[in-house]
DNA sequence: ATGGTTGTTCCACAA
């Protein structure tokens, strides 16, 4: 089973390149970001047409997150909790061939002088505070997405260019690691340990794809049940060598059956 | 140090 995430930057615009996605790369479960539309304007049809089901979360112009899988999706829970105040889309989990999944598009949190900074670590806290708690269930799951943080030095083109980024501050990737060390699975990393320049953004000033300069920020985290039937993961460069891209591309990995229990 | 680009909305803001 393949199960990918793509920060697609509006998917009105990226309509034909998602199109085209899904029916090259045939994920089984992919988890959108940034979709930057309502739930009413999301293109159900045509990507029903694909043989996928969708569960969305939408705002007006910013945000956006949704789950697509070819299986039914079940127990669908839209935002992330602890804040009842926070009306950003930027979380949805749900259930669909057996595991559990969440798409996640954590706060940027640039300028790291405002608002916008604590706004991020305190949504990391959060996240932190709901990992526990599905922990708890040892369930299969996986929370994918836009993670904005670059966990290491390896994961950025120059350390110099993130210097002051929120992506890249030690407090942001202090939080990442917080969630990282219950017990979970960078899969990406798991499979590369010692891979360098993989990124998955580029910005699309200055020529940054061209010239190899990106970030490394969308992660598939995998619970211990799930990293156990971890069989590969990579970044698929193709969709951000397009014609209208992305500034992001997606991150895969293939999972193997579950085992019966052999007692 | 600045400006480089894209998307959406309304002529700025977010990334």
């Amino acid at each position: 089973m393949k199960i990918a995430t793509w920060n697609v930057n509006s998917i009105k615009a990226r309509l034909p390149n998602l199109i085209e996605y899904l029916k090259e790369a045939q994920p089984d479960v992919l988890l959108l970001q940034e979709l930057k539309l309502t739930e009413d304007q999301f293109p159900e049809l045509e990507i029903g047409d694909l043989g996928y089901n969708s569960a969305v979360l939408g705002q007006p112009t910013y945000n956006g997150v949704a789950i697509l899988s070819k299986q039914p999706i079940s127990d669908v829970k839209r935002g992330l909790p602890g804040d009842d105040e926070d009306d950003h889309a930027r979380y949805i989990e749900a259930e669909t061939s057996g595991i559990r999944v969440a798409s996640l598009y954590l706060p940027n949190g640039n300028p790291i002088d405002t608002p916008k900074f604590s706004y991020k670590l305190a949504w990391m806290k959060r996240l932190a505070q709901h990992t526990r708690e599905l922990l708890e269930h040892e369930e299969a799951f996986v929370l994918g997405g836009d993670y904005n943080v670059s966990p290491n030095e390896v994961d950025v083109f120059s350390v110099n260019a993130v210097a002051t980024d929120a992506i890249f501050r030690p407090e942001s990737r202090a939080a990442f690691r917080e969630i990282l060390y219950m017990g979970l699975t960078d899969a990406f990393r798991a499979m590369h340990p010692d891979e360098q320049r993989a990124y998955t953004y580029w910005s699309y000033q200055a020529g940054s794809f061209r010239k190899g300069q990106g970030f490394r920020i969308d992660h598939l985290l995998l619970s211990p049940a799930l990293a156990d039937r971890l069989l590969a993961c990579d970044i698929d460069k193709k969709p951000r060598a397009q014609e209208k891209a992305s500034d992001h591309t997606p991150v895969w990995c293939e999972i193997s059956e579950p085992t019966p229990s052999p007692w």
